[in-house]
DNA sequence: CACTATATTCAACAAACGTTGAAAAAACAA
DNA sequence: TTGTTTTTTCAACGTTTGTTGAATATAGTG
């Protein structure tokens, strides 16, 4: 069988990955068929199958590919700047950092993962057992942070007011084009650093508002 | 054929897309098949084509059937309001309730097709052809009425700003069970009440902070 | 070189898919 | 009643689906 977990792996695997990632960030898990990812990998429909068993095995590598990268990302931010005394508004904007990075890289592929993050958070089904897995855990060390900025705070108005940044934040990933068409071309979808500039006055003043 | 275009219909078609419905808002558009809809509609495979012809019309009939009710209720709520001294909350609390009232009904078909909306919102292909159609127009009506109150904002700002309004929204909408979680059961995903409770001062605050 | 393990292709399977035409049943009109 | 239209079921169609086992090619090792 395949092993596929090397660094610079000289087969196709990777390629395989690409395409998956590419077409279910737009399409979703059934909207893609594995014809479909190995015709854009340039790949016998077999390969896939040889490499990761099954369809949805090749859903959960792509996943997980880049999952445990952003996540461990966003450890090392919170970590490095807890300890130091801090804003709201730099707590949240080191929460939002490392999306704005894997953005910045220029590499289409995690955009496409970014937009495929988006679709797994709004999934009633794929939310849970994939965002569990990986991301649930930051998501508390950003509301510890939190609370030491917001002493006053309730555990519950935290998680709601978590929940609004978290949907605004899926919906960015998601880049859906209708922000350019409803501002009939003054806002991009695309344009990332529009989105966090104001993203991150809009939520600090939403927390001091709900949670002072 | 079919007509389906009657209030009270004596024939299967309206408990085809009650089926639709329920199964389109959890698995997506390509998660469900012809066969699942009519098991749960307790109807032959073949009636559902009788009444709609393709399955991607019985996706547009569980759409429409209940967006115009949804947006003419906004566009009724938003003008009963416009022409009085509002207040930025009293704005923002008019957009929101009509989806309020909806889920406030009790009935589940509201509850599946608000997480059918969410659905549709977020989702690359389908925001487009869908949200365009009807519910554009009632978003820029809000707008605009935004502009009454923040009479400084940069039109810019102001549709950003919507943006993440639309992502907190979808976000609830979707009732991913993902905060019950993250808050250990301190809120629940199908508490709509606390939701809007929250989003309203949470919302208002972010839009003075950005458009004033 | 020969030997072996890995990688890739080929051809095909059974199952499930959306869709259809014709037959049967029910509702309706005279 | 009879005739007509609408609704529902039945049985099957041609495709496409995910997946597989065997055959071939490539890379690595001694």
């Amino acid at each position: 069988m395949g092993k596929g977990n090397k660094k610079d792996e000289g087969n196709k695997s990777g390629r395989i990955l690409d395409a998956a990632e590419e077409l279910f960030s737009q399409r979703g898990f059934d909207g893609v068929t594995m014809r479909q990812i190995s015709t854009k990998a340039n790949v016998d429909v077999a390969l896939a199958n040889y490499y990761f068993g099954k369809k949805l095995k090749v859903f959960y590598a792509v996943f997980d590919r880049r999952a445990s990268l952003l996540s461990d990302s966003r450890r090392e931010v919170l970590m490095e700047s807890s300890g130091k005394t801090q804003t709201l508004e730099q707590i949240i904007e080191a929460f939002l950092l490392p999306l704005k990075m894997a953005q910045k890289t220029g590499d289409p592929g995690w955009k496409h993962y970014l937009a495929l993050l988006a679709y797994v958070m709004t999934s009633p089904v794929w939310s849970k057992e994939l965002m569990e897995r990986i991301f649930d855990k930051r998501v508390s060390e950003f509301i510890d942070a939190l609370k030491t900025v917001l002493p006053k705070a309730k555990e519950k108005d935290l998680h709601w007011c978590y929940h609004y940044v978290s949907g605004a934040l899926a919906l960015t990933l998601a880049q859906t084009g209708r922000i350019d068409r409803l501002s009939e071309g003054q806002c991009l979808s695309s344009d990332f650093d529009a989105a966090y500039e104001r993203m991150i006055p809009f939520i600090a003043a939403g927390f001091r508002e709900v949670c002072s």
